[in-house]
DNA sequence: AAAACGAGTGTTACCGGTAACATTGTTCGC
DNA sequence: GCGAACAATGTTACCGGTAACACTCGTTTT
């Protein structure tokens, strides 16, 4: 293990260096660095020569220490064992990669307040531009809000986004009635959390405006686990005269979870119940039945977000979400 | 949105401002932030009241600059839509939290060199203390250690954490062959990845413990599209005299994959061929049928990993691998 | 009792960029 | 043809910690 570095004794050059190799000051390294007007084409291309031939790097502690701000935005995450979440860090981070920025990730349980809080102190300690928060709690928000000022802060699938969310939901809802069902019931993510409400709100306008009622819902927590929790009280409201035909759910893997327990009650999907999920997880194609979902534009969201808390003029809006239509939706029985 | 900054005009304070208030040098209250020894606990006391009535924050992009260390670990991630590297990072950044670090990540294309070339040029711009990969590919591994001279490298599921991945792919195996399978087949993920590598090696050395055969297996990229691809093949085996009775595959999103093609093909999981997975993802419990698959110490593989690259001396180990057995594997036809 | 030591603290300079301001030509309007 | 505006570059100081070193006392050591 012998650490050999190549670099020992030559310690990496700086700005000054870069200077002196190319005859000009370390003042006009740095407008080329930063890609500042009013340089001459022929001392900018010098400089550049220069720091090619020392390899040089910025140092970004000595920027963000010179300009207050570092480039950073921070994340915070809820579980990762989520499809929704992760996908979405892995969105934003591209997204920010693409503006020049560095992300700063820090899970937290979203719905303990404290470790939301301890999160987004760590970040605050880590000195970002900005904070964008994945899958909001509705009550966290305010906390967040308070606790980081002059911070900007943004949601990923919360704010600005949440009308996607209730379009795709609307999608869902849409396909179902299309199919002939008429009393279609929701099983909505935890009530708190502005991407749950988001959703269910878009079923239910969906519901009411084909003039439907908007049956009372499930709730459950994102898991399969807790799809499977309610699948016994969703069967017996199956097999109810008048009872729903089919089922919304706000995410796949909480659909995942249904479909199993109602296996296990012997209810057939989409036999007896057809089954709507969202988010398109890579795996909803090979559930069993495959799984009728609404997709978003992930990387789109993200780079709608990153702008937001960058105060950068919106860009191009996100791609309409679509309809994936698999097995898992059938006419009513 | 008034951004009525209570912080305005009174600027953030420093460990001068702090150092005033305490009545004592700056030095002396950056001896305390950084525990030092040899600080009279009074003296000690009365700057961590000052800290508290500033409400003073280290300020990170100057304590870099000056120590030449950013207290920040990078970590290369492949895609994040497979629950392994999204639940790796998840515990890493934990892990790293747990010892007073930060994370960057940076989310990479594993199979594509220049892609993880360009992520670990992210991170060093960023100057990362040390890098970690999760899942790494083996070819760019080498790669990876040449462009990061003074940095160092570790791996999750990798170098140290191999062993483990072995032991829980010998696990799965075990319990197969415990149920009276000897025809074992398996369906590995991409052939360069070191993880890969590691569950294969640990199935292939179980069998071979066992005087059984290794027989050809298959290779998937671990999503559940590859394992449901693979299947019309896997399933022409399973009906071939001296088939496999049993495929032990790399993980459960394959698993997923290859159970939903078998059913497309009348194959019957576990009565004419039992399955296995490896990670047991939360939504493994629900999948049908359920899987049977083996669950890694994450957190501690995570905390051994962090400590690799601090070179911090190794810690507690990870628990070992468990079995989790459900309902994917049953006696041989 | 002188010398050596260690605990506890202060002084100074430096890390590597960049903001702010100063300084040169140049070009242009009238 | 002269001052104004501007383009292109240089000077200087500063961001906020910390390393390195200096210094002052009590305690030991011999």
């Amino acid at each position: 293990m012998t650490t050999d570095e190549p670099s020992r004794g030559a310690a990496r050059a700086g700005v000054r260096e870069v200077a002196r190799l190319a005859g000009v000051s370390s003042q006009t390294v740095s407008r080329v660095i930063n890609d500042h007007p009013n340089i001459r084409p022929e001392t900018r291309s010098r400089v550049l020569e220069a720091m090619a031939a020392l390899d040089y790097r910025v140092n970004n502690a000595a920027r963000a220490l010179g300009t207050r701000t570092t480039r950073t935005l921070g994340i915070i995450a809820s579980d990762a064992t989520l499809y929704g979440p992760s996908a979405g860090i892995g969105a934003l981070e591209a997204a920010a990669r693409e503006v020049g920025r560095w992300v700063a990730t820090a899970y937290a349980d979203a719905a303990d307040a404290g470790s939301v809080e301890g999160a987004a102190r760590h970040l605050l300690g880590q000195g970002v531009d900005g904070i964008i928060v994945v899958a909001p709690h509705a009550r966290t928000l305010p906390t967040l809000a308070e606790l980081t000022p002059g911070v900007p802060l943004a949601t990923l699938h919360g704010g600005l986004g949440a009308e996607r969310q209730a379009d795709a939901a609307a999608l869902a809802v849409e396909h179902l009635v299309a199919l002939g069902h008429r009393r279609i019931a929701r099983l909505a993510g935890p009530e708190d959390w502005l991407e749950a409400l988001a959703r269910d709100a878009g079923a239910s306008r969906a519901l009411a405006d084909r003039g439907l009622a908007a049956s009372a819902g499930w709730v459950g927590d994102w898991s399969a686990r807790a799809g499977a929790a309610i699948a016994a009280a969703v069967a017996v409201a199956v097999r109810t005269v008048d009872g729903p035909t089919a089922v919304a759910v706000a995410n796949d893997q909480m659909a995942l979870g249904l479909i199993a327990g109602l296996r296990a009650t012997d209810v057939a999907v989409p036999g007896d119940v057809s089954v709507t999920g969202f988010d398109d997880n890579p795996d909803a194609a090979f559930y069993s039945p495959p799984l009728t979902t609404v997709r978003l534009d992930l990387a789109g969201e993200a780079r709608r977000c990153v702008a937001e808390v960058l105060g950068h003029p919106a860009s191009a809006l996100p791609a309409p979400p679509e309809l994936v239509v698999r097995e898992s939706t059938a006419a009513p029985p």
